[in-house]
RNA sequence: CGGGGCGUAGCGCAGCCCGGUUAGCGCGCUUGGUUCGGGACCAAGAGGUCGGGAGUUCAAAUCUCCCCGCCCCGACCA
């Protein structure tokens, strides 16, 4: 029985209690050199992960119980969907990569092992199905839903923003297996739920893509994003509509740009030294929608000319599904394809392939480079004068232009991707014979559906959105510890004792709490320490207030404080949530 | 992989251009004392292969070359 009682004590003593001065919690008054991006810069600040390497990062404790907190989230709503968790190898020998050609695919970003034909594994959907493989054969078996939370390697280039994005990296992934594209439809529907329930219950603010699955060879997919300066993609977004998309493949309704009555004659205009559109429309004291604006692109080895009104950017991605691969011309090769240098280029006279953007359409009295250094050409009528070009959408979407959906405008910015969601249909399954039979008989690939969460990313995100100039700032959900408690004067016995009481009742009400029990150090370290990590509660004990039977309840996230009899405190803090 | 920046005590930095005592400063750390509600004070200390190697020189943190590491921009990103 004693042994028992000493054993709980201690478990509880280290699940969810902890003193500072035994704590390993290294904070940082300054900045640290090395980080940029807010949350990394609090992260190391706040004592919850150190760079061992570029890219790679440890947790430390206070960092540890954040995701596990995270983690826990995702395994009740993957639990909740019919998800089984399993734990898998990081170590992969690489045959089983090469069954799927993914060696060669991911080429440099995989690791591989130099004294052993292992690869670390960037992902799982091989393993996954070797597991499927042989073993679930029928129809009766699906579906399937697995998922891991584990450590997963990427040769980056360039690692960046701290835990954004690492070599090393801890992801939720998931995989279906369905009977029938029906099916998958259903599995990948609930993943979406468990997602927005997941990314809700850890208090992000984010939005979702659709997008184009690429060369994971899937067909529906989705990703959730959330706004950030460290982001790596750049999104329009309608706020009103929820609109979003890719910038790549985004839309707008922009102004129709209007034929005039008249066509004048094309007439050759000499413009020193004038490159851009802007020295164009100011030298010529004319609108930059009377201009346009010609970039050359090799497609096949042939050069294509590509026309803009005015100072509309080509979306090469878009370009790039009219004419295949493309790659902008050198400078050289302008001069000897089109006789001029960029800034004086123009569709009159060139010999070759010509497209514009659809803004371009039938438009007149539009000025142009001439294809002669320091000369632009006026009058062009594209109907008469560039009868052979092609027409198609062609621009890059910019900020305040009007959502393609609802009108409102949108906003062009960089985001982060937390989690992506798609369909990868059967591409794994008929590389590695995953097979199931039918209730014919029949044999078919499984059909598959992958799903994906960066753990460290939500934190690292929760942190971008919740911080002040002090700190973080936690929600009771994600928070080490719900209760910083701080005495202020731990060599007053009457201090020490009350909030050592205190100290001992949360715990026993279950609270987690954080007790800065140091002696040595100041108020105003301990304030500045607490408002830094960022627990929701912050219960200070200090000498006045407690003469009167009273202790200060403090909110860090409004920074709100009062005055509570210390008989409520342990209430306040179990009845706490933010 | 291209471009830029940086590397000096645990952290943040000065010194380098223009070579020359014992390599400094702030914070942190150790010991003793005072203080105790917003990053206290006094006193005494500990702590350095100046990223590594080679070279120039009577002499290198400082000049030259090579290498390594980290950060930022770009390319890339299943």
């Amino acid at each position: 029985m004693e042994i028992f009682r000493i054993f709980t004590d201690r478990f509880f003593n280290n699940k969810d209690n902890m003193k500072f001065t035994k704590a390993f919690i290294p904070t940082l008054k300054e900045v640290p050199n090395d980080a940029i991006t807010p949350s990394h810069i609090l992260m190391l600040r706040a004592g919850l992960v150190r760079p061992i390497g570029a890219g790679i990062y440890s947790f430390l404790p206070l960092g540890y119980k954040v995701v596990r907190k995270v983690s826990d989230i995702i395994r009740e709503e993957m639990d909740a969907i019919g998800g089984q968790e399993f734990h898998l190898p990081a170590l992969n020998p690489r045959e089983i990569w090469e069954e799927t050609g993914r060696v060669e695919a991911f080429g440099d970003i995989l690791f591989q092992v130099k004294n052993r034909d292992y690869v670390l594994a960037p992902t799982h959907e091989e393993i996954m199905t070797f597991h499927a493989r042989r073993v679930v054969t029928s129809y009766k078996e699906l579906p399937q839903i697995w998922y891991q939370i584990q450590t997963k390697f990427r040769n980056e280039a360039r690692p960046r923003s701290g835990v954004i994005r690492g070599r090393q990296f801890l992801m939720k992934d998931a995989y279906s297996f369905d009977s029938s594209k029906e099916n998958l439809n259903k599995s990948y529907d609930l993943h979406d739920g468990a997602y927005r329930k997941i990314f809700d219950r850890c208090g992000l603010k984010y939005f979702i893509v659709g997008a184009s699955s690429g060369a994971m060879g899937g067909s529906g997919s989705e990703e959730f994003m959330v706004k950030s300066d460290a982001g790596e993609d750049t999104v329009a977004y309608c706020e009103a509509c929820g609109y979003a998309a890719n910038v790549e493949v985004a839309k707008s309704k922009v102004q129709p740009l209007q034929r005039e009555g008249e066509s004048k004659e094309v007439y050759e205009i000499s413009t020193p030294d004038v490159k851009s559109i802007d020295e164009l429309c100011a030298f010529l004291q004319i609108d930059e929608t009377k201009c346009a604006k010609s970039r050359v692109y090799i497609a096949d080895g042939l050069p294509v000319l590509v026309l803009m009104a005015g100072n509309d950017e080509v979306n090469e991605t878009k370009l790039e599904k009219v004419l295949g691969g493309v790659r902008p011309a050198h400078p050289d090769e302008l001069k000897a394809i089109t006789g001029a240098d960029a800034g004086s280029i123009g569709p009159v006279g060139f010999e070759g392939r010509i497209i514009a953007d659809l803004r371009l359409k039938d438009l007149n009295n539009m000025f142009s480079g001439a294809n002669k250094n320091d000369y632009h050409i006026g009058g062009i009528d594209f109907m008469r004068d560039v009868t052979g070009a092609e027409f198609f959408d062609l621009r890059t979407v910019q900020s305040g232009e009007e959502c393609p959906r609802c009108g409102k405008p949108l906003e062009v910015f960089t985001a982060i991707e937390l989690g992506h969601i798609f369909k990868l249909g059967t591409k794994y399954s008929e590389a590695m014979g995953a097979l199931f039979q039918d209730e014919k008989g029949e044999e078919h690939p499984i059909i598959m559906g992958s799903y994906g969460i960066g753990v460290e990313r939500v934190i690292a995100c929760y942190i971008e959105q919740h911080n002040d100039e002090k700190g973080i700032v936690w929600s009771t959900k994600l928070a080490p510890y719900k209760v910083h408690l701080l005495a202020l004067n731990m060599k007053s016995e009457l201090i020490s004792g009350t909030a050592n009481g205190i100290y001992e009742e949360l715990r026993k009400a279950g609270v987690e709490v954080l007790f800065d029990d140091r002696s040595e150090v100041s108020a105003g370290v301990k304030f500045n320490d607490a408002d830094l990590l960022g627990m929701p509660v912050q219960v200070i004990i200090g000498e006045k207030k407690l003469k009167t039977g009273q202790v200060e309840f403090k909110i860090r996230a409004t920074q709100e404080r009062r005055d509570i009899p210390l008989e409520e405190v342990v209430k306040e803090c179990v009845n706490f949530e933010f």
